[in-house]
RNA sequence: GCCUAGGUGGCGAAAUCGGUAGACGCAGCGGAUUCAAAAUCCGCCGUUGGAAACAACGUGUCGGUUCGAGUCCGACCCUAGGCACCA
């Protein structure tokens, strides 16, 4: 210990006495905000980012989820450009053709609350905030291809989006059927899941209602297989995504069988995956809106009143798992497809409609939610299903439903099968009778693509006098959307204009589709064309887009894991299919970042509510440990109680504006402080002073390189001629190279890669600088040095880099090359365990054996210790790390 | 409710293929510098015991596999994301 520290003064020593030889300005002190405008303005002026396609040179097409323009960017914004430019920057460093390319996914519902709250109109707002967040975008130092960008509420962008719409209209992918929607009843429009609180429209209060629209869908389920055999493919794609999206996708093989009911002619169908259980089903379950259920209802008003309940519930997956089930006995009676019994027929609220034939057998023997619901209703409960042979626990349905498979009981002739064979030989007897077939059977639904509201691309169908619908005519196309209008928050304005509608077709009156699409449809394409943003001719360049595609890699949040994803993997096979693109995916890589998250603190109001106050208008107080004991406001230095991290929102009034932290750190530190603090998966925690840290990081860097900057006449690097303390630092170096290399063009974790650089930084800053070596190897780190951090923080280091003498761009430099030669140790620590606990550490030979390892280690005091009475029965040695020794 | 992740010091985290748990950073504490402060530099820093060497305990909880488990297996608890009209 006393030697290092002797040592350390030493190199101060050596380094004060350095720079007191030579006259020199004084170091300036690192002030970002003029290098980084200043870099910022050059890149602009130049296009330095600016792409074409060169066939001979590897592409790289990397690609950051597009921001949907809501003022401001947010730190979720920051940390996503930045995952993505640092991959960008290092994929040209590796001499590669990088397309970076950033637009506006302009559509959608808040630019209609904010023209309703603002009085302007959604254009308006929409085009103001795109022009205030592509400044704040640039001052982030992001390399992006300005050349490309798109906004998808713009006509030229929509217009595509029509025509292929009608393109799959023509194909027989698109048709139209009643869909359940939430409904206002007071301002009388139809509202967004997020739009009903507690089950009342958020701006009128009132009790939404279900009501059923004509809707126009895509079918998706057609080709429910191949996207689900294409994850296999996709093996740069987090498991956990792709394990949601088969989830998602849900497929089943069942059955499916005909049941009719009892005295009518009438019949229906019902979709089982344990068609095992068929002789269990001691009652069938219908949706309310089931034309059984309708007609039922006719003569019973109990029943009828139950399904105008049902009304009441919302549309909500989440809603609809949660909710207590309930049902109403239609008085029908179901004929079983095998013994012939009769079982009654249910409405019962949690039956989707739209999804499936909008029935169900009921099996509560065998099925949790059946046998609650039998339970609760009074209804028969029969055992079908015993466990196999062997088991000595006993099938006891008095509490519980037996859910798992098993040997048939109570089957008749299907008795003693097991789960396999009874569903082969119940489904071959149901389909002998001609009742019943095996199916396939998926869980997705087709897309609904049609929207009530303004702020969106109209769909471009028009309704004829015979009531018949056609798409609109390219020539016709895009169908615009009025950009000056008034917002009265009930009525879309192309809804609220009579005269907007009315069109001609082919010399005859028609009208268009008042609805919009989707705003999941605009996103689903857009990273296709960016690849030929200005092409007139046609939806895509067949020839720049399969340059380009597909994306290398995709960055974006792991909230879009299954929708967004999903319907674009969806849209590249229907391109594909027309014939505009190759490829069969269109994002070879998938990293999903996590959010970002702030400290909450509230104070509780008389009312019984809580204010919420920002984080940074509030003060920690501490122990002397550094544990933090309560926050005070600044303001009136009263106490204020904290919620914990939480991610950052509005509403509890934690969001950290980029644009203050820019503005007093620089673009730099932020990047740094993004990459450093969490991997790129995991949620991030903002801290003010872990930013601080990380400027003060970039400002010991700033130093070093500016004092390293001032020598002159350095030598040149010899190898053979190293001290034992260079040789280390060179090795440490190269270690370095090969780890950053791999952190971030391999692994993504660029916290790790900066944890490294930090390391190498504090080496570098306690090496000697006095004899020729000494500095001969710093003149090798320094480079180096930025290099590794110039995807990170490129103004920095480019503003660095020529302050060495360089003219060049640093980009164009290349990457550090890792030196194998310089990598070679000679000596290793081994680890010493026995009984698995460290009892010592030596140091030996790389090429040292098992038996002379054992011979040193045997030799250390707190070994032998360990060893004293004891018999060693097994010595395990990993080479060149690890000896364990096993006593007894 | 269902699907998918994640729980490691005061805090953010690291440990990449089962091999020294806590690299790197923040906060804190002690010191140098300073008239003073800021900035900077040096040192300490999981808990308990100990002057130290070292020992015991320690990766959400309970159990298992292994010479050895943060890592693998089983059960549970908590938190987050998604659930089809927020994007």
């Amino acid at each position: 210990m006393a030697t290092f520290v002797a040592l350390a003064t030493l190199c101060e020593l050596t380094r004060w006495m350095f720079l007191m030889q030579e006259p020199q300005t004084p170091i300036q002190s690192y002030e970002p905000r003029l290098i980084e405008t200043q870099l910022q303005q050059h890149w602009d002026d130049s296009k330095a980012f600016k792409v074409t396609e060169q066939p001979g040179k590897e592409k790289y097409y990397c690609l950051s989820m597009f921001p949907y323009p809501s003022g401001r960017l947010h730190m979720g914004h920051v940390r996503n450009y930045t995952i993505g430019d640092v991959i960008s920057r290092f994929q040209r460093m590796q001499g590669k053709n990088v397309m970076q390319p950033m637009g506006w996914d302009a559509f959608g519902l808040p630019a209609e609350n904010a023209a309703i709250a603002n009085k302007t109109a959604p254009a308006k707002w929409t085009y103001a905030n795109i022009d205030y967040m592509k400044n704040q975008l640039k001052r982030l130092g992001f390399g992006y291809d300005w050349d490309r960008e798109i906004a998808t509420c713009k006509p030229e962008y929509y217009k595509w989006e029509q025509w292929f719409f009608t393109k799959l209209f023509e194909k027989g992918l698109v048709y139209k059927k009643m869909a359940t929607v939430n409904w206002d009843p007071v301002d009388q429009c139809v509202l967004a899941n997020e739009q009903v609180i507690d089950g009342r429209g958020w701006r009128s209060g009132a009790l939404v209602e279900q009501r059923e629209l004509a809707q126009w869908f895509i079918k998706i389920t057609d080709y429910a297989e191949e996207l689900l055999q294409d994850l296999d493919q996709l093996d740069e794609w987090p498991e956990q995504v792709k394990t949601m999206q088969r989830n998602w996708i849900g497929r089943s093989e069942g059955v499916e069988i005909q049941f009719s009911v009892a005295g009518s002619s009438y019949d229906f169908t019902i979709y089982t995956t344990r068609p095992d259980t068929l002789f269990g089903v001691t009652y069938v379950a219908i949706a309310p809106q089931h034309p059984l259920a309708q007609k039922a209802a006719k003569s019973d008003e109990k029943l009828a009143q139950f399904i105008e309940d049902c009304k009441g519930n919302k549309v909500a997956e989440a809603d609809m798992a949660t909710m207590e089930k309930k049902g109403a006995a239609t008085g029908y009676f179901a004929v079983h497809p095998l013994t012939g019994e009769q079982v009654p027929i249910f409405v019962a609220n949690f039956v989707l409609m739209d999804y499936g034939s909008g029935a169900v057998m009921a099996v509560p023997g065998h099925d949790q939610r059946d046998f609650e619901f039998a339970t609760k209703y009074g209804l028969n409960i029969k055992q079908v299903v015993a466990r196999a042979a062997g088991s000595d626990s006993v099938v006891d349905l008095s509490k519980a439903a037996f859910t798992e498979k098993g040997i048939l009981v109570n089957s008749g002739e299907f008795d003693g099968l097991d789960f396999a064979a009874a569903f082969k030989a119940i489904a071959d007897k149901l389909v002998e009778k001609g009742i019943g077939q095996i199916k396939v059977n998926y869980r997705l639904r087709d897309w609904g693509v049609s929207r009530q509201r303004y702020w969106g691309s109209p769909i471009p169908m028009l309704t004829l006098a015979d009531g018949s619908q056609v798409p609109v005519p390219l020539e016709q196309l895009p169908v615009r959307l009025p950009e000056d209008v008034v917002m009265d928050g009930v009525k879309s304005p192309i809804k609220a204009d009579l005269e907007w509608a009315k069109t001609t077709y082919q010399g005859q009156a028609a009208t268009h589709e008042t609805d919009t699409f989707d705003t999941f449809m605009e996103s689903s394409w857009y990273y296709a064309r960016y690849c030929s943003p200005d092409h007139q001719d046609g939806m895509l360049d067949p020839a720049k887009a399969n340059y380009w595609l597909p994306v290398d890699q995709y960055i974006g949040g792991i909230e879009h894991a299954i929708l967004h994803l999903l319907y674009s993997r969806f849209f590249h096979k229907l391109l594909r299919d027309v014939g505009l693109v190759q490829s069969d995916e269109p994002f070879k890589r998938l990293l999903c970042q996590g959010m970002v998250l702030a400290e909450t603190f509230y104070r509780d109001n008389e009312g019984g509510g809580k204010s919420w106050f920002s984080p940074q208008d509030v003060a920690v107080e501490r122990d002397d440990k550094g544990r933090i004991t309560g926050a005070v406001l600044k303001t009136d230095g009263e106490k204020v109680e904290s919620a914990g991290m939480s991610k950052m929102s509005k509403s509890k009034n934690n969001g950290i504006d980029p644009q203050t932290v820019i503005d007093q750190y620089g673009a730099d530190t932020v990047r740094l402080f993004m990459m450093f603090t969490s991997p790129p998966e995991q949620t991030l925690e903002w801290q003010d002073s872990a930013v601080e840290g990380a400027m003060r990081f970039l400002r010991r860097v700033w130093t070093l390189v500016n004092e390293f900057s001032a020598l002159s006449d350095i030598p040149a690097l010899d190898k053979s001629a190293l001290t034992a303390d260079q040789k280390t630092l060179r090795r440490e170096l190269h270690k370095t190279i090969a780890k950053v290399t791999d952190d971030i063009g391999r692994r993504y974790t660029f916290n790790t890669a900066v944890a490294s650089v930090m390391e190498l930084m504090n080496k570098l800053q306690k090496a000697p600088l006095v004899s020729a070596q000494d500095q001969a190897v710093m003149a090798e780190a320094i480079p180096a040095l930025l290099a590794l951090l110039n995807p990170i923080t490129p103004h920095l280091s480019q503003y660095l880099w020529k302050l060495l003498g360089n003219n060049s761009e640093l980009e164009a430099a290349g990457w550090p090359k890792v030196d194998e030669s310089a990598l070679v140790e000679d000596e290793k620590l081994v680890v010493v365990q026995i009984n698995g606990k460290v009892r010592g550490k030596v140091t030996v030979a790389v090429d040292a054996t098992q038996e002379q390892v054992l011979a040193l280690a045997t030799a250390e005091e707190n070994v032998q210790k360990f060893l004293e009475g004891v018999e060693l029965k097994k010595v395990v040695y990993v080479p060149g790390k690890l000896l364990s020794l096993v006593v007894g």
